[in-house]
DNA sequence: AGCGTTAATTTGTAAGAGCAGTCGAGGGTC
DNA sequence: GACCCTCGACTGCTCTTACAAATTAACGCT
């Protein structure tokens, strides 16, 4: 794992030197030629990791003057945050199901039609096809909310599920060891929207989320140890003790 | 405007190939010296060039191999989408109302005494001060929520409240112009919340949206009827000024 | 046919040079 | 004294040449 290319290596070390406020920013750090004598490499090298660390915003190189330090730092904005599988579902539980109460309200016919195609895709042995087609089921009751920025939230929350590592994994224990049930839930969200019932699309979107907590709750209780369960014993109740809006 | 760094030019050219489709994602680009002969550039230039794009994620650089354009083109997955500011409020009012229905039952003293603190601030002549309370009122309630998928969600959304330059405009248009009303409808959450009652914070919240959403409607009723009487008072001048032969 | 070695290709790094843009010190003008 | 202009030192930008290291494909051997 060690070996990467120099020039990463070097840009690795600059931001170092930048978040432990070596240099703070809006200042300007050593010319090429002074950090390439510091680093014992040559100046192409260093020139390669300044333009990496400019792609990604951290530096700003100006011609004839120098590297600054940039001053907003915080790039990290698109960075996804660290959180566990338990409050990934909770906070989709709750805001999904908005999305489905206003879907349940304009939600247009086709786009029921595609639902009831996925909700058998999902049935398909293939992991792939069938998590595809989950992904898209929420995708399409998220449009059909009618709000970008409900869209663009979900969307997140699901990048979130897939793109961190812990929660993938328990993700992946979870949702397939009982298919049938998960495909009951997802029908019954739609029947909801069919009958254009916003209360009762909340609550079945709800249920869904209850349940995967519920049975990720059982699965972590089994490896975890005695503090942690309580832990999680504690969540599961001020979770399921939450009153749902009418 | 048109004189920037060489090595910018091949890159920005490059990223055209690869988005007109010349060169499909997963596959391999000519070597550098053969596009450095192309472009009529040296190799380091194009090797800067390369290494740029890297940064972005638009190709993979493999040593010893080649240049080949990555597999998943949307990198504009970090940018905010274009959203109304009526949408946005509509998702705040979902979302802020669950947090603070999380945040009921789990809110601590000192977060309490917290918010007490940023209602006085709100109150401030400064228009920034009273901003940054603003913003920090709600993320404190969301950090009470003790999810942090549902604190970065509302971070986001913030987000977009500040960075979307109509969203903002139409903000700032409504926010202050009834600085009472917005107090009062702060200052009932937090009661909500002092009362640790989840259903009562939730409908709070939910009221201080649904009166911004009413004011911003209302405020673009008036900029339309506004735009509709310019027009027409512009026909007329027009119509009075063509209508009399010189 | 399968496998290991070799050779060609490609990226990675180095060193040195000259060009062009930036910025401040110093001198000149009003 | 205040302003402007020039000039020179500094800095980034690009090119050339050269070699090292990694990968890949071809080749020959078993």
């Amino acid at each position: 794992m060690g070996k990467q290319r120099l020039f990463q290596d070097i840009a690795e070390k600059i931001s170092d030197f930048i978040s432990d406020g070596v240099f703070p920013p809006g200042s300007r750090l050593p010319g090429e030629r002074d950090l390439a004598e510091r680093f014992g490499v040559s100046r192409v090298t260093v020139r390669e990791a300044a333009i990496a660390l400019q792609a990604v915003g951290k530096v700003d190189i100006r011609t004839g003057s120098g590297i600054y330090v940039s001053d907003d730092q915080p790039i990290a904005q698109n960075a996804l945050p660290e959180v566990s599988a338990f409050e990934l579902t909770e906070a989709r539980s709750l805001i999904e199901a908005e999305a489905a109460a206003l879907a349940a309200k304009s939600i247009s016919d086709e786009s029921l039609a595609e639902l009831d195609r996925l909700i058998e895709e999902m049935a398909s042995s293939d992991k792939e096809v069938a998590l595809a087609a989950d992904r898209e089921f929420h995708a399409v009751i998220a449009r059909a909310s009618a709000n970008k920025a409900m869209v663009y939230t979900i969307e997140t929350l699901w990048r979130m599920r897939e793109e961190l590592p812990t929660v993938k994994s328990s993700y992946d224990v979870v949702c397939y060891d009982d298919a049938q049930l998960l495909a009951k839930e997802h029908k019954d969200i739609l029947e909801a929207l069919k009958a254009r019932d916003p209360v009762v699309a909340r609550r079945a979107m709800r249920e869904h989320f209850r349940r995967l907590i519920s049975t990720m709750l059982d699965a972590s209780e089994k490896e975890a140890m005695r503090e942690v369960q309580q832990r999680l014993r504690a969540s599961r109740v001020r979770f399921l003790d939450s009153s749902v809006p009418g």
